[in-house]
Formats: structure tokens, sequence, C-alpha cells
DNA sequence: GATGAATGAGGATTCATTCAT
DNA sequence: AATGAATGAATCCTCATTCAT
């Protein structure tokens, strides 16, 4: 409780006053939640144990059962959240760009520059990846929907779609892994995002041009 | 999955002739080993009993500990056994091909087609890959072998050479995970090469005339 | 063995009024020490299995690791308890007694006598002491405060602290074992207390004088 | 087999010409005995482990069950084998000398100096005493011999032969303790026998005259 | 006889889950 | 709601013993 939290956790700390109306009942399912994708990042989703989980919330273990019937269910909840923040990232990323080139270089490169700056939050994130299957669809989604704004407007020339998404989640995901690994330079992020636009069909100049172009500031 | 099961593999254990000279000791390793990876396949590293491993290797539980130290031990050598036979697999790809391009391109698709015909192997190296941070080294080293060429020839046009990599790797993983998971067409792993081939600075017409030739029999 | 088995343990655990406080966590894991020693005394410590205590206190075997960390652990805090009791038993067994000579005469035959009345302490004892150096320190310091004394007030003529150190607790846990085996008269206790004062340099006549005079009541 | 062996075992360590006839039964058998007693000086009675046993002689685990049926009959063997040479020591070192009362003393000093020269043997023998009654009544015989001629001669004035027995080898052993936990000084084995002969009836000033006697040369 | 691979029962340890307070 | 002691099934690991070579 003194010592970790997430910096949501953090900056709840405040003065405990009434925290009645359901608000704690809140508070300590988040505190679960982020004390679980820690763990999750350090050790893997097999091999978390819930009673790591709520002394890294600052909690009992008995509490755990007060939020959560199971272990699966949690596993479920994190993953959903995760899922959500990583959405919410993909959203807040863009909101305003309307050249679907630029949405794909924005939310590539900003992944990636998360790595650096959360290396905890990515690497829980590939690890729910690596074991659930569930995240596929909420993290496919907002990128599907970018390249097929993409062909409509013949920006990207890809003949499935399939595959182009591939192209650019796995691309990312392996930038990220890079990141975590230390064997990224400063560039990365925007190398990997160039290539990824070469790959849907952007010509190799405006691809960097695009790749480079200052980021938008978050909403 | 596809080569033994226990009840059919002790079943199999015909009367070993040669059992001097470490013959078999290396076979049980063997079994042991390919055992672990099934495993790995089906429940992911974190969540593999020993108990299983050796049930489906069809040994008794204590044989385990005659080879490995302990669980991680067990880790560690399949994760080497997967990266070496990684190794052999693209090496055998493409013995013969001079063009990079065209290396790289049979490289991706037979991985993106091996997770079709046997998806307890690809299964296992994305399980391994997600947990294990040894076997990046192994499974780089023929990729950056390929994109070096592939820029002193001219072929490809790519700044970072890491980021070329994580597009190569990343795509193809992506792509074996969308095999695995029953959403990819007849022309998948094609479609995947070509996009790299573009990403790598291939031109559209030639990426995917490369990524549609015949593959090369394997030796 | 004298004081509580494992069903009637089980049995007599009434509900227990006081839970907080830590009171509960006390008394479980008195519970268990006491336990070890009945078991040590029946097996030895080494072949002491976690299980066999568990049912002995009247707990599941998984409640040991609630209160210990492994086999180890136990061991040393059952040995400290063991001391513990060693010492008081010391203690109470010559106060108000001002005469060293005396004083030894009592520890003594007290622990010769104690075999006999409650032979499963003493099988714990021996063991322990078999198989731990820590006792050592706790079980000699008294000994040597009376032979200090003694040899101030020239009760005692010994040029070597340690060896009369030796002299006293080896014999007493020689007859203690003698007691164990069977192989001891009644007066075997009185008959050791007289060697071992005479060993440290008290005339044969007053020796077994003190060693037969009553012992005092308990406090 | 390099690396360690008895001295026994390394005396023998010659040209291995025609071991047969017995002979190579017999060494391997021996081999088997002197590494038990290393292990049990190590790790106790309880704790030693067959394997951990061949490979101190030298052999393969399963040559151990050509020698014994089970761990249960090598216990028995190498206490035996303990017994045996405890046994000649004493025996040894006291030929040609009359006085009981000497005889005592030798007998003392020899063991207490021998756990300094020889720690193991001496951790064996504590550690086997702790845990198997059969040896009692090898170590006793001898002392009790000595005690009875000691009382015919009007050398030893006690009423109690086995307080007496209790006397010498209690103090015996503990002077070995002593050692062995490296408290005893250059003249612990002197100044114990000294105490020890005080015990048994012999005058102070006597006692130490005959515990500082220069000892006989070994046969 | 010697070897060492294989065996499997038994003991140590972990951990999700329950429940009285 | 929160707590934390207790539970016991599941798992890891050790080791005495057997047996084909």
């Amino acid at each position: 409780m003194t010592t970790q939290g997430s910096k949501a956790a953090a900056a709840r700390r405040r003065p405990v006053r009434a925290w009645h109306g359901g608000q704690a009942r809140a508070r300590t399912r988040t505190l679960l939640l982020d004390a679980a994708l820690r763990v999750f990042a350090r050790k893997g989703v097999g091999a978390a144990a819930i009673q790591e989980i709520t002394d890294e919330a600052g909690v009992a273990n008995g509490t755990f059962y007060n939020y959560f019937r199971n272990r699966e269910e949690l596993i479920e909840a994190a993953s959903a959240r995760l899922a959500e923040r990583f959405f919410e990232e993909i959203t807040a990323s863009a909101t305003d760009v309307a050249d679907p080139a630029e949405r794909v270089a924005i939310g590539s490169r900003r992944f990636v520059l998360r790595a650096m700056s959360d290396p905890t939050w990515a690497r829980a994130l590939m690890r729910v990846w690596g074991s659930t299957p569930h995240l596929h669809a909420h993290t496919a989604t907002p990128v599907l929907a970018d390249v097929r704004a993409g062909r409509r407007r013949g920006r990207f020339t890809v003949k499935s779609e399939a595959a182009a998404v591939d192209l650019v989640q796995g691309s990312v995901v392996a930038g990220m892994r890079t990141v975590l690994e230390g064997r990224a330079g400063e560039e990365h992020a925007s190398a990997v995002a160039t290539l990824v636009l070469r790959g849907l069909g952007v010509a190799s100049a405006e691809a960097e041009a695009i790749a480079h172009r200052p980021l938008p500031s978050l909403p």
C-alpha cells in the first residue's frame, strides 16, 4: 500500500473521506485490477498468484473474493480492462485525423513509444496477448476500420484485409518487444511505422514523411 | 499430437536393441522434449505439468528428473530445441535461392503454411516465443542475414535493420496466429509475404509475383 | 504422547472465542511445535514427515506453511522451544538453593528423573541434541553458571570449565539414555549425581549425602 | 573415484591386478561401507541417500544392491563396522596396561584426541550413536570391563556400575562434541580424563598425574 | 558382478478457495 | 466489506529399488 501503486491508484491516494455510495467498492476493484496487470507483467498470466496480487494491491487475500468469483473471472476482467485501455489509446491517438495512412502511423508510433514510457503496461499487453484469444477481437477492430477506410480512399492497395491487419499488428508488437528488450534506437517507432505504411501501399517518400510528422497532442 | 500420443507411444516402444553408447539416453531425452513441446502447445508453457509431459512421453514421472534438474531446465532445453528446428526450417527453405527477396518470401510463406499443416508446432512456437526471451537471438539471425544481403544488393531499401526484422518476424507470427485461429484464407501465406516484401522496398507488382511463385521443393 | 494425541486433540478444539489479537495464530503455532516435538521423539528429527506432524496437531497439512517457511525453519523453532523449556526446568529446579554443589545435584537428578516420568520429552531432547548444534549454547549456560559459582566458593576444584560442563552434561544425558533404554534402577539419578559431584571435586561422603537429600518441591 | 576415498581405500589404490578370488568383492563392500560412514558424518544417518553413497564410493548406484539387500541392511552393517573400529580402538589403546584407572584414562583421552585428528569419524560416531540403539552394547562392553576390574582391585569406589559407565561414556562423548564444535583447548582430553577418574573415586592428585602421563604408542 | 535407465510411491510445497470473525 | 486463518487438492521433486544389458 505504501510502496507501489499504479498511477491511477497513486493519484487517488488523497484524504480518505467518505468512500461510500459504491465508490469504495469501485476503488478496491480498480486497485485489484491494476495490481493484477502489474503482476501479469512481471510473472506472466499463468504464474500470477492471487496472494501476490492482493499483496501488490495492499489488501488481504480474502478480499479478492468479494470482487471476483475466481481466478478465471479476474483474468477475463483484466484482459477486458487492458483492451479497453488499448482501445482508448488508439481512439485518443487520432481523433481529428482524417487520413487513414496518418491514423495508422500515429497509432503504430504511439504503441511503440508507450512501450518505452510504460514497460509494465507493454509487458502485460504482450503476456495477456500471448495467452488469451479474447483480446484479438478488441485490438483488431480499430486497425481494421482504418485499413478499410484507406482502401476506400485509395490510400492503401491491399488485396487481403486480414493480411493487412497482420502486417500492422504484428510489426507493432514486434516493435514493442524490441523496445522492451532494450534493442531499439530512438527512431524505432518511426522506422517501424514507415515500413508498415509502405507495406500497405504508400510510396516510400510519403511513408517516411508521414511517419516522422510531429504527433498530435493527446486530448 | 500429430506424431505420437501417450498411450500409442507407449505401445510403440519396441525392445530397443542398442542400449549402449548413450543412445537410449538420447532417445528418452528426445521423447521428453517432443512431449514437452506438444504440451506447451496445448496448455502454454506456464501451465504445463510435469506429470502431463511424462504421460505424453510414455515414461514414468520420475524419469523426467533423470534428464532435467527441474521445470526451468526443461523450458530452457525445449526452447533451444524449438529454435534449432526453426533454424533448420529456414535454412532448408531456401538453399540454392540467391535473391534475398525471394528468400524472405519463401521463408515467410513456409512458416505460415506450416501453421496450417502442423498447428501443434506453431502453437508451441508462439507460446514459447511469448514467454522466453532466449529465443529471439536464434530466430532473428537468419532473417537479419537476408535483410543485410538484400540491402547490399539494392533489393531492399530500409534504414533500420531492427525495424526490418520486426516487420518480417512480426507479420509472419501474426499470420501464423490468424491461421491458428481459423481466420485465414487459402492465399494468406502469399498475401502476407507480398505486404512484407513491399514494406522492405520491393515494388508492388514484383512483390506479388515473387510471393506467388511456386515454392521450391524441400531438399 | 502424554498431553494430546491427534484425534483427541482435534476433538478438544473448542470454539475459540478471542480469534483476534493474534491469539489464534499463537495457539496454532504452539500446537504445531508441540506436535513436532512428539513426532521427533518417536521418529527422530530427520524422519519426521510434515504430514505426520500436522496430523498429530490436528490441522491440515497446508496449515503448516502458514507458520513455517519449510521443514528447516520448523526444526530451528522446535529446538528453540525445547531449549526454552530446558532452561525453565533447570531454573525452576533450584530456586532458593544457594550451594552450587546442591544446585548441580538437583538439576542432574531432575533431568534423569524426568526421563522416567516423561520419556517423550527426553527422547525429543536427545534426538534434537544429536542433530542440531544450536542447542548447546542454551543448555550449557545454566550449568556453566553453577560451575563458576562453585569454583568461586571453593566447592569445586576444576581446572577447565569446558571439561566440567562436559562432565555434567555428558553424564546426565548418558543417564537419561540409560533410563530410556530401561537399564536404570530406582537410584540411577542419585548414583549419577554422586559421581558427577565427585568429579567436580566434592568429597565422596558429602557427594553421596547431597545426592540423596530430598528434592525441594517445585515452585 | 579420483578425488575422495577413505584412507583404507586410498592405500589400496595400487595397480589393479588380479582382484579375483573374492578380493574384489570384499574391496567394493569396504569401499561402500567407508563411503557410507563419510556420508553419515556429513548428513546424518536419516538423510544419507544411496545415490550419494555410491557416488562417494565411485561405483554405480545399482552396484549397491549387489552388496546390501536394502538401506536398512547397510545401516546395520555400517554401525557394526563403526563399533568394530571403536572396539579395536579401545583394545589397541591399552594393551599391556594393567591398571584399570590408567586404562580408562588412556581410552578416554584417545577418543577425544581422535575427534581432533579425524573429525569425520567422530561425527559419524555421534550421528550413528544418536540414531541406532545397536551401538550401545558394543561401546559399553569394554568400559564395563574396566570398571569391574577397577572395583575388584579397589581402584574405583562406585556403587552403581551403570552410573559409572554413564559417567565415562557421557563425558567422553561430550568431550568429543566440544572438540568438533571447536570449543576445546589443547588439554581438553586430559582435563576430561582427570574429572572422570575423580568421579570414579581416584584421588585428585593421582587422577591428574595419570591423565597427563604420556600415551603409550599404538601397536 | 557392474552398470545406469526406469520406476513409482511418498514426502515437500504451493495456491485457489472458504469461512468465521 | 474486510480480514486472515484454515483447508486440501494439485504439483513438484526425491529416492529406494528393480532389471535389462
